[in-house]
RNA sequence: GGACGGGUGGGUGAGUGGCUAAAACCAGCAGACUGUAAAUCUGCCGCUCCUUGCGGGCUACGAAGGUUCGAAUCCUUCCCCGUCCA
């Protein structure tokens, strides 16, 4: 890499700016771009994450695309696996001590981690390290040493402690050596720049402090914005079941980002997509003004979102899909459909339900099953997840069959003629349930 | 090591012998209204079985035992958390 293959100073720093949320210090960070620019050096900029979940969601991908950024201007991209501060676990917004992860665990996340990382990064330039590297290295000794590096009051100001203690909720002490152990990544890779969501402030500080403590210069820190979740109150995470998982099929990545608040699509336009802040201002104006519907603001952003993670065709579908089943109120054309077969086995019959040919369920009886309660069905092939649920929503009038309204929990399908029904289970889940 | 306080359903949190599958609120779900948004209104909200009924069974208030016709509530032991003292 040459000196004139980066862009100018201030070119590359308004492009790395849009949508963060705080750079400390920002003329820190300029001066290192103009030493890069002069040198024709890549500056070395990392993020850490940890492999605690297997599933990446939107919320991680924004600060995922901060980093592509970095790499769009000819920096080096750190993806950094915290493999093994993974098994202490993130005391950041966190009210209680969470179990250990084991290393299985963490194997097993880190794989699937990287395939879904690379939906956004540049494989071919990114460098990915784990942090067991050089952390599961260090002796006791040197745990001890870079411990003193660091205060147990300043340890105890950041909010997330403070909290528990307050609240009377249990803090281990490993906890405390979350910041530490991470901050020696950053010693490890001699990082230049560091990102993460805002909440990881107090984490990149102290990692920028003992980096220094190590005679280097400290790192810049930039900071994203956290993503709100669907509800349009608390931040997406899984376990707040608010989120949209990168993963999944087009026409529910679509659905979900439909039913995001309509204020927070400016949000998820600003941090989610490549349009520019100047775009997104026109976007705005628009809508203010009447000539452009909020809901058709939003499908382009849901059309966008999908596209980046599944392509244009995929994602065209999904839109004209949601149309044709939100807006025109019909059935989707597609759905996943259940397949149910009966078959005589010695010691009786055997009920068994297929999807892509996975078996779902499958049960035993000693006669041959004429018909089973559409309840149990439902349970059983997980689509409600209990039986009483089931009956809640028939009794509630959210079960359908072929268009047609049941309202008696003890219905049942009838298993001895070959059949396809269309299903409509509550407001979004639509299915086939064939009969063979 | 000592003294005191505490552990209730997904969350917060009431409940100190039966009327308690457990108040209230939040979250969630269904329906109405809509733009599958938000807001609002109505209902539901442990599991399971059936003949879907103010139906039957099972499980649940940190754990295990016990007292009682009956326990989230009383007793014993244990586990866990916090505060103060050392």
């Amino acid at each position: 890499m040459t000196s004139n293959s980066f862009k100018p100073v201030a070119e590359q720093l308004a492009y790395l700016k849009k949508g963060a949320a705080e750079i400390i210090p920002e003329p820190e960070l300029r001066a290192s771009l103009e030493k890069s620019l002069k040198s024709g050096t890549p500056l070395r900029v990392y993020l850490g994450v940890d492999p605690t979940a297997p599933d990446l969601h939107l919320g991680h991908t924004v600060v995922l695309r901060k980093l592509k950024h970095f790499q769009d201007m000819g920096h080096t991209a750190v993806f950094l696996i915290g493999d093994f501060s993974a098994m202490i676990g993130d005391p950041t917004g966190v009210s209680e001590t969470r179990p250990p992860l084991t290393r299985e665990q963490v194997d097993a996340n880190a794989k699937t981690y990287l395939a879904q990382v690379f939906k956004i990064l540049d494989p071919a330039k990114t460098e990915v390290r784990y942090n067991s590297e050089w952390l599961s290295k260090l002796s006791a000794e040197a745990i001890v040493r870079l411990c003193s590096h660091y205060r147990l009051a300043r340890m105890l100001e950041r909010e997330d402690f403070r909290k528990r203690l307050d609240e009377g909720q249990p803090i281990s002490v490993h906890e405390l050596l979350y910041p530490l152990l991470t901050a020696y990544d950053a010693v490890s890779l001699k990082s230049d720049v560091e990102l993460g969501a805002t909440e990881q402030k107090f984490n990149l500080l102290v990692h920028r402090e003992i980096q220094r403590e190590y005679g280097l210069p400290g790192q810049a820190i930039l900071t994203m914005p956290i993503l709100v979740g669907l509800d349009g109150q608390r931040k997406m995470s899984k376990s707040l079941g608010n989120y949209i998982g990168i993963t999944e099929p087009p026409a529910d990545m679509f659905g979900k980002i439909m039913s995001i608040p309509d204020d927070l699509m400016w949000t998820y336009y600003e941090l989610v997509t490549d349009r520019t802040p100047q775009q997104i201002t026109g976007l705005k104006q628009e809508v203010s003004s009447g000539s452009l519907h909020p809901m058709d603001a939003k499908m382009r952003l849901a059309e966008e979102i999908v596209s980046g993670f599944h392509g244009p065709d995929p994602a065209r579908k999904a839109a004209e899909n949601f149309q044709r089943v939100f807006r025109d109120r019909e059935i989707p054309d597609e759905m996943e459909e259940f397949t149910v077969t009966c078959t005589r086995v010695p010691e009786g019959w055997h009920v068994t339900w297929v999807d892509l040919s996975v078996v779902v369920w499958s049960e035993k009886s000693a006669t041959h099953p004429k018909a089973i309660k559409w309840t149990r069905a439902l349970a059983g092939i997980k689509q409600v997840v209990s039986v009483a649920e089931a009956e809640r929503i028939v009794k509630q009038k959210g079960f359908e069959v072929n268009g047609q309204l049941v309202i008696d929990p003890s219905a049942k399908l009838d298993l001895t003629v070959p059949a396809a029904y269309k299903i409509r289970v509550g407001k979004k889940k639509f299915l086939r349930i064939v009969v063979e």
